[in-house]
DNA sequence: AAATCATATCTAATATTCTAGATATATAAA
DNA sequence: TTTATATATCTAGAATATTAGATATGATTT
């Protein structure tokens, strides 16, 4: 198992905002907050931008940079398929940051 | 076990600062980071806000902001001795925030 | 090669956070 | 009952976050 660097201030600054939250939320299970993508027939790489702005409802732009502050902080990774760019859970990273807060808070 | 209201944007919003994390870093062992209280030995109800701002090395106003939204998340409960007010952790709703991450994010 | 589509980046307006100084309040001491 | 001490609240400026629209980029389609 690989070690992300996990800072913890940074990761609950992601966390201190709704929509943010939800998205990580969101994507725990695809398939009951989505509806399937056109090109392929699962959610291994995690879903794409667009569908994740509309569940939101906020900007693409917003979103865009919410998923970049979030992919800073090694919670999401993306891929990239076509003109897609698919957005997954960093489960690695998100069970380390509740370790290191177990242990440092 | 009494369930505080354990709002994960809230208390993410405080730990989203490096002082305030501190803080609570701080508090989880007194006796090693504060001076000894002048009139009482011990640290049974936490730690007063001057000692507080000295070793965070901010203006008395901030820290006592920062206390403010602490206890408004319910992770610090204050006493007041006298003209001291002390700080302590609230360690189960730290606990119920915890849990409440692993379960939910 | 032009048009289209998905996403990222830039720009800017508004809101919130950070922080300190000034002032208020509450308690204790003189 | 004035003075001193500890903490809280008010005010305000600077910094950062939020958010959307406009524009740029990268990939696919026509």
């Amino acid at each position: 198992m690989y070690f992300y660097n996990v800072k913890i201030v940074e990761i609950s600054k992601v966390l201190s905002n709704t929509t943010r939250v939800q998205i990580l939320q969101w994507l725990k299970k695809p398939a009951e907050n989505f509806p399937p993508h056109k090109d392929i027939d699962h959610f291994d790489d995690g879903v794409c931008v667009g569908y994740i702005q509309d569940k939101a409802g906020l900007s693409q732009s917003t979103i865009s940079t919410y998923l970049n502050s979030m992919q800073h902080a090694n919670l999401v990774i993306p891929t990239r398929h076509g003109k897609w760019t698919y957005y997954r859970r960093n489960e690695e990273v998100i069970q380390q940051y509740l370790e290191a807060l177990k242990e440092q808070l």
